[in-house]
DNA sequence: CTGAAAGCGCTAACAC
DNA sequence: GTGTTAGCGCTTTCAG
């Protein structure tokens, strides 16, 4: 029980217990100033005694603000079920609670300007609900970082843009970074013919690791035939599709898979085909999601910081909020590689 | 652009613009009877026209409500991580969403009435974010029922209570027969040692699966020794663990484990000792994870349908807050079978 | 059937 | 330093 009545005790409750004006307990507890120290102390001290918690509704409602922020669902299938999300979901909430801020959870398309999403919060109603955005896997032109800015709700998106967007505010693994010692891995590893499982064209995370794959090929001096590429979606099953493509006449040794789950998908499409793995076929993903450690073999893997990427994220934005302009609107964070049982050193090649 | 100018459009507009009072307007839009028809539709229409969306901060206030849900994520390593959650989330949101709700995810222990929980949110200030929690994994003896329950918080459990609280609402699959009926379909196979991978005992979910296996091992006039139950914690690695104890030597030909986690973990360790699944020993899960579907072998398991869990879930909760008795405060679902490549057939044993 | 007016609990000028 | 007074946008008596 907060307090022994039933009621939540409010602010005038405790004004007339210290004998004060609201005002006075309303700036005592925000820590203005101009109260004398002794009557701050004295108020605060009450307001422990009673346990009294200020509305939050009622103080959004006169300041306009709604002391909540915004987090959208990724659409299926990817969506919380990576594991991945639910550490920056963490993130996210431990830093926005540090600093009074829930956590309201959206889900629904949203891409059309006007239009209003099938999923659990309209569009329209948005600016009623949450002071601010977190959206996750950003496109190539995401039309929703426009639509948003119209609307005049801050954002903030896990995931860089591309092409780059003057005013957007992103925090992001390095992607070109990260695939690309992905790749520095292989090589090392003595592989030479490492092909790659991309994830749909439209998405920024793709560019960026497909990128970061071709970089560290040329960089090695080495051809990237066409055939070395196919494409997936970022599922397990796109992973495994996409894999007995690519596997149909085995032109490669290695291959670096845009995301754990469809590295994941092609290690089964190998299964079936009777390749092992690592001995004939090296497999490396990007992410680090759980389900790749416990995947047998255990994954190689990109990991990325993604409980810091939360909570960077969430400052962002909160900065963005409160009108303190953030030093820098994007962060990049380094990611680093987690060494599984699903690559190994290439055959010597016969050639 | 919800409308032409920068501020959202308030009710006050809307009544100048229809040359009405707010008070009616108030009401139409509530589809209150007393406004006469015509004028209601008038209103109606207009707030389409101007794309009005009502701020729910505002009525909240006014009306003593938040218009929100909150949802506790399960403490690690549980968590959303179980792409489980992900589903039974969809279902509450879909369903608040259509109710006028938000839905807001807290986190911490809160075990304690008083304490204040390390996580997303402190137990005292609930009263002004939510209307009412959801809740996952109840203990037996749950505390944080009659905690909750004396600040007079509603609560919805997702899982059944032990023992029994007069006046608690949950949903839950059914445990007990649907841990009997995988017991069942591994005695159909023909096993007879079956042992059992269990979970934390102060759990209910563990204490009401443990009772459906004990219930059909009875039910086929079946002896249970002690050695063939181990403890479990309902993660991979628990499961690995238990799985070692279990077959260090190898009594049992099939094992139910109380959870598809632990499942898996117990197929790697039966893979460790060289054990070839299925051919010598059977493995049974529990919830019908994805994770479960994509495992090498596909796990046989019994599946419960969450996203309907989700759905009445939140329509108990509601129900409880709006103060409309429900008609059952409780709920029960049924489980079924989901057969994968981790049982066969019993070996014929050499007696 | 509809309007006027009083709040919900808090913040923010503006006084003194 | 602190109190007074308006609101924030909506709901809800109470009149009429």
């Amino acid at each position: 029980m907060p307090n022994g009545s039933r009621l939540p005790i409010t602010m005038s409750d405790l004004a007339r217990r210290a004998g004060v004006s609201k005002a006075t307990v309303s700036r005592a507890l925000s820590g203005d100033p101009r109260v004398k120290a002794e009557t701050r102390e004295r108020i605060a001290r009450l307001a422990q005694e009673v346990h009294f918690t200020p509305n939050r509704l009622a103080a959004g409602l006169a300041r306009n603000r709604k002391y909540a922020l915004g987090l959208f669902i990724p659409s299926p299938p990817r969506g919380f079920s990576d594991p991945f999300y639910l550490e920056f979901v963490g993130g996210v909430g431990d830093y926005a609670v540090k600093r009074g801020y829930g956590l309201f959870l959206l889900s629904g398309e949203m891409g059309v300007p006007g239009g209003n999403p099938p999923g659990m919060i309209a569009a329209n109603s948005l600016h009623h609900v949450v002071d601010g955005l977190l959206l996750t896997e950003p496109e190539v032109a995401d039309p929703r970082l426009g639509a948003l800015q119209a609307m005049g709700i801050p954002v903030v998106f896990l995931g860089s843009h591309y092409p780059d967007v003057p005013g957007a505010f992103w925090v992001d693994g390095d992607n070109v970074a990260g695939a690309a010692s992905a790749v520095r891995y292989l090589l090392e590893l003595g592989h030479r013919r490492i092909g790659c499982l991309t994830g749909p064209p439209h998405l920024v995370a793709t560019r960026n690791r497909v990128a970061g794959y071709l970089q560290a090929m040329t960089e090695a001096g080495l051809d990237v035939p066409s055939g070395w590429s196919v494409q997936g979606d970022f599922t397990e099953e796109g992973g495994y599709a996409a894999g007995h493509r690519l596997l149909a006449d085995l032109d490669v040794t290695a291959v670096f898979a845009c995301n754990d789950l469809m590295a994941i998908g092609l290690v089964r499409a190998a299964r079936e085909r009777g390749i092992p793995i690592p001995d004939k076929l090296s497999v490396m993903g990007f992410d680090g999601i759980r389900l790749g450690q416990l995947f047998e073999p255990r994954l190689t893997t990109v990991r990325q910081p993604i409980y810091t990427l939360g909570m960077e994220a969430a400052q962002l934005l909160i900065g963005q909020i409160e009108g303190h302009a953030a030093p820098e609107p994007r962060r990049t964070l380094q990611t680093e590689i987690l060494v599984g049982a699903s690559t190994g050193p290439a055959l010597k090649e016969v050639v």
